[in-house]
DNA sequence: CCTTTAGTTCGGTAACAGAACGAACTAAAG
DNA sequence: CTTTAGTTCGTTCTGTTACCGAACTAAAGG
């Protein structure tokens, strides 16, 4: 914002512009309802807003008794931000604006180097996207990105990465910075599926959610009073490890993670193997339990009977209003059906398992609703204490609308 | 407070509150330093709370150069507050200032009738200890109760507590509240144990935490960042329903919990008299392995090696910086070497377990905190909306200081 | 015309920062 | 011992900012 207003304003300024985010378009004086705020401070901290370009006029009322409403909403493109999902196969990257709306959209494939060349092309392709919208770079104001580790902090490296090389050992986070100029924020990509299944799902800040991903490994985010759970070292939810499955005092549960060994691509594949003798992919072995064969029923049967546990596990530590299952492997709804069914056996209270509903997407969500939380707060609640704005959700369509 | 006066005066008055409580005696110059606030400022709000009653001068400095300042600390007397914790077998009472100093305390079995029985027994008990306090009742301000069970918010009655009869079927906070004329807040024993280490521990809000106790039955407490993680239905850390250790399918492993079946009270005693034949309670098989009883260590090694499952799992999805561990059995340090060796086998990072440093006491200083930290609250920050003020802890010996 | 609602102007109040100032003290020179 | 310089504490005063309530203007509908 401009100049150094006093804390007072700043809190009146955030309470304002969420009143217009939240509540569509508004007029002053609804506002002014709305906030509590006299009619005289909204209006002037309104017209600020204006001049500066952060809202817009759009229209009037009609048809009611008293005069017409001038009324107001966010201006969509007073700045915008980027959120990259950056997976082992494939890099994502989409620019939002103002509301959360998807401007645009790029996919490649994962720079198979690793290491500096991954930050490059992430930079190459935010830039790219931003020039594809109106305003291009220069209205840039912060990056997310999400990625398969835990973020260090500290040094800004990612560790526990293996799928992309050299991450371990480079600072990504104050690279991207140089490199485009502007805030980045680096986080553990289930927890930003989490966020974004969350926020998209339109669920408040008393609805507690749990996310869990089965796919190449198994993961989980956890959201608390609208707050991602990051952990002591940002390893909060790295699920592998929940010491059952396979036997945890096993040395080689050590490595691998006693909960992945048994719940994953690696154990679907491995255990059709052991009953069948005959290699399938995972796909292969869902279509092979659709056909009747016993073996590959087994085996989803097996893993679903993991994950319930895991699921039961978390239940019983954090407590969540909901859990959210997704990932290549999670979001199959036969193995869904047969999840709900082993949690029903194996916890005593009612839990409540749904699908995910944003599919790939849903890092990419949780990663924008950081980024818009984060470009709010330094906008316009700076220097308050206990900031936790809470960006209203775009539809899911707009969300997507950018995707081609 | 007097008055309503502006947001801007409330959150200036609780930055200077909050200054001299956690600094000692400070003088009004130095306050002005920390909080950032002019000294004009802080003169004004200092000379109010002083006519008020809730700081008072306490001294001048002395032996350095220029003009001795007086300083001033929180008048710990200006009103008081009760920590409940009720258990199945003692119903202890702690009446505490407002710098956390204990000034009453007391014991009593609890009301083998249970139901409102109970709560007129809590209330005799808060009344009798107010009275041997200065002050008596007229300053007590807020009580908080610790119960053996899953305090409902919507109804005030406590779930999953089958200790004490019937109090699953009143309002214990409502009618607490009508007795004694103050606020109630109830809480589960465990959450409020693991609040007390956290906060008698002195460590950080950026310190997360786990407290985990192993008595009569298994559950637990987690403290992120600096606040309870309670889950949606208040059910966070009733890892008793964990789903290891007995066969989680069973049926059976539905009422009791899957891992409560096999690491509290009954578990030792039906492992040793499976093992040996022999019926010993727990403080018996103990004794018998510190002799070398063969089947008495093969126990304790099994609950060991539960505890550090529980433990595992509880790292590997909410990574705490540090787990402690109490209750009647967790604290011996017997079980506790055995668990720290069992953990390092069954989790790949380090895990920093310790034990409970305030033994029956934690609960106890847990609620302490929360009374304090709503006190100043609702004293000093009403109407702010993420108001999370940390009270400083008293010394250990201070706390404990009223126990006869 | 009256009623209703929107938004602005104006005057008053509260909170705060910063400068100026007196008070109280130490240190050190004479 | 006296005097002076330097330091810190705390108060007083002044100007700025933010806010609100009330009065007012504007623009509708009936």
């Amino acid at each position: 914002m401009s100049t150094q207003s006093n804390i007072s304003r700043r809190m009146s300024q955030s309470a304002v512009i969420q009143a217009i985010a939240s509540f569509g378009p508004v007029s002053r004086a609804s506002v002014a309802k709305i906030t509590g705020l006299s009619k005289q401070t909204v209006s002037e901290i309104v017209g600020n807003l204006e001049n500066e370009g952060w809202v817009r006029e759009v229209g009037q009322t009609e048809g009611h008794i008293g005069r017409r409403a001038v009324v107001y909403e966010i201006a969509p493109s007073a700045a915008s931000i980027a959120s990259v999902d950056l997976g082992g196969t494939k890099v994502r990257v989409a620019l939002c604006d103002l509301t959360g709306r998807v401007l645009a959209e790029r996919v490649e494939p994962t720079e198979p180097t690793g290491g500096m060349d991954v930050v490059a092309q992430i930079a190459r392709l935010v830039q790219a996207a931003a020039s594809d919208a109106v305003g291009g770079v220069e209205k840039l104001h912060t990056a997310v990105v999400g990625v398969p580790g835990v973020p260090d902090p500290a040094s800004g490296a990612i560790l526990l990465a293996p799928n992309i090389a050299g991450i371990d050992q480079i600072d990504l986070a104050g690279a991207l910075r140089d490199m485009l100029g502007v805030e980045v924020f680096v986080e553990n990509d289930v927890n930003l599926a989490a966020l974004g299944e969350h926020w998209l799902g339109s669920r408040g800040e008393g609805e507690d959610l749990v996310f869990i991903s089965v796919g190449t490994g198994i993961g989980a985010g956890i959201v608390m009073g609208g707050q991602l759970l990051r952990g002591h070292s940002g390893a909060a939810g790295e699920i592998g490890f929940l010491p059952f499955g396979a036997d945890p005092f096993e040395p080689e549960s050590l490595s691998t993670g006693a909960l992945e060994r048994v719940a994953a691509t690696e154990a679907i594949v491995g255990q059709y193997r052991a009953l069948k003798g005959r290699e399938l992919d995972v796909p292969g072995v869902f279509d092979a339990a659709a056909d009747g064969d016993q073996a590959a029923i087994e085996t989803l049967d097996a893993v679903a009977r993991q994950i319930a546990r895991a699921i039961a596990a978390m239940v019983a530590i954090v407590d969540p209003s909901v859990v959210v299952i997704g990932g290549s492997i999670g979001a199959r709804t036969e193995l869904l059906d047969r999840v709900r069914g082993c949690v029903a056996q194996c916890y005593p209270r009612p839990v409540t398992v749904e699908k995910s509903t944003l599919g790939d997407h849903a890092a990419l969500a949780g990663g924008a609703s950081i980024a818009l939380s984060h470009l709010h707060i330094s906008l316009f609640a700076e220097g308050q204490s206990g900031a936790r704005i809470a960006v209203p959700p775009p539809a899911i369509a707009d969300f997507k609308a950018g995707a081609s």
